[in-house]
This record gives C-alpha cells, structure tokens and sequence, in this order.
DNA sequence: TGTATCATTGTATCTATGTATCATTGTACC
DNA sequence: GGTACAATGATACATAGATACAATGATACA
C-alpha cells in the first residue's frame, strides 16, 4: 500500500511544524527499522521520492543524508541510494527503539500542538491499535 | 484595487492605538472572511509585504502567526504562507481529530510491524510527552 | 577494446522564505 | 523623572527550492 507515486508508504504534510526533510528522514527509518525496506535494496532516487512527494528533491537529498550519517543507508553519487545492514542484532534493536521514539515525539508534539492532552493522545493510540487487531 | 505594493488592500495607520500587527492580522482576516483571498492563495511573503507597509518582516511575520494559531492560514517554513479551507467548529474540530488519528495509526502500524506490543507503544508515547513537558 | 557520448543520480551553492533572539522605542504608571 | 512592559525593529539562523555541477553507468561506434 504506496501512499505515493513510489511503493513506498510516506506521506508529509505541510501544516506541521516539523521539516519535511524530518518527515521523510523518520518514516524512512521507520520503514528500515521494521524490514519493510531491507538491507541491499535500493531506495528510490532523490528525484523520484520527490516528485511522488511533490517536493524539492534537495530536500530528499537532505533526509538521505541524515539517515547515512546514521548509518543506515549509502548514498552513492551518480549510482544511488541503498539500505545497509545492521552492524549487529543490538543494533537493529536500538534502531527500532530509536524509530519508535522518533514517532512517537512526533506524535506527541503534533497532539500538543493541535491542542490535545496527554490522556487524549494515548487513547488515539489505544483506539489506533485496536483498529487494526482484527486483520 | 491595492492599497500598497502588493496587490493587497491593505493599510496601516501608525497613529492608532491598535498594534499594527494587529491592524494587518484584523485585515487580512477579513479579506478572508470575504473571500478575496482563497483558499490554497499564497500571501506575500513577510518581506514583500512588509516592504509594501514599510514597516519590519518581523511585525508581518507576528501577524501571520497570530493568523495560523486562528486556524486561518499555514505559515510553512522556508516555502510561504497559504490561505487554509474555511471550516465550521465542528468540521474543524473533526478535522483535528481525524489529523490525531492519522498521527496516532501510522505509530500504530509501524510499532507493531517492529515487533512492539501496546504497551511498549503506549510507554513510548508517554516518554514523548513528558520529554517536551519541560518548555 | 577503448572511448565518446548521454542519461541517470547525487552534490554544491545560492536564493527565497519563515523563525528565534535580543536590542530599541515608546508609553503607562508610579 | 524613573521604571516596567509591550510593541517594534535588527540581525543571525533554519528550512526549502532552483540551478549548475560532478560521478557513475549504459550505449554506440571506431
């Protein structure tokens, strides 16, 4: 299920507070974190997510980048961009945690900033998780 | 039939009381309340229409501000500022909770596609929020 | 087999636009 | 007059977009 021009399930939006280029960088380190982008394959090029996202592909560039330097991808000039593999189970581990995290302060500072409180917030979540028990 | 520079018909006048940033924010609401500026419009950017005003970015850039937190426009940073869809209480109210909702599924979704249970996300979430307690 | 050319892909740099922070001003109140 | 506070301005910063550049690989052709 793409929820853009690419297969990949990202989506920003312009309202938030946070960058797109921070938008990008946690949905796609989230979709590393869980295997849906394993390692070895490529991501889609700069351009491409772009124009799928229907924004400057500098700013795709941008969240490349931050996720290299975390050392989850390899950004290769003039060949592409693809998934390293974790250096080791810990590792992979602590990118989930960090993933989720990540998520979640997003979560969190966008319900504050819309005006919801703590207990609103957890059971939006609650509600989230049980919506997709079933399935 | 503009009043300034830009094509906006808008004036100051410093000798009132009222703060000219509140004069532009009163004006440039209600150019949206009457429909001169449409929804999905692009203002002019803090700096033309500061020019125009002869009067400093920043005191634009306050009017703005006091006109996103009205729910009127979205200031996005380093693309511009646009006029948002008009929305009743309730639509908005609505609006706002299918925004938490999204927000609080796509945690869902990946949290668990990473192996979390319910809890681990909801703690997660908990931690988010107490981190930006603070400020 | 070498190389010229071109398309593809990421990089560097500059511009445009909003943000944050502190300084200045001016006005109300004592 | 002096002081406190709100409003405005000045300046440095952060984010996103535009455009030119550089690296890689595919293809054609000598």
């Amino acid at each position: 299920m793409a929820s853009n021009e690419t297969d990949l399930p990202i989506t920003i939006d312009f309202r938030l507070r946070t960058p797109i280029a921070e938008q990008v960088r946690d949905q796609i380190r989230a979709l590393i974190a869980e295997g849906t982008l394993r390692p070895g394959s490529q991501l889609p090029t700069v351009r491409q997510l772009a124009a799928a996202l229907r924004i400057n592909f500098n700013t795709v560039a941008r969240a490349y980048r931050m996720l290299a330097a975390e050392g989850l991808i390899s950004v290769q000039h003039g060949r592409g961009t693809f998934v390293l593999a974790p250096a080791s189970p810990e590792a992979s581990a602590t990118l989930r945690r960090e993933a989720l995290d990540a998520l979640a302060q997003a979560l969190a500072e966008h319900a504050r900033q819309m005006g919801f409180s703590e207990a609103e917030a957890l059971a939006a979540l609650r509600r989230a998780w049980q919506r997709q028990e079933p399935p």
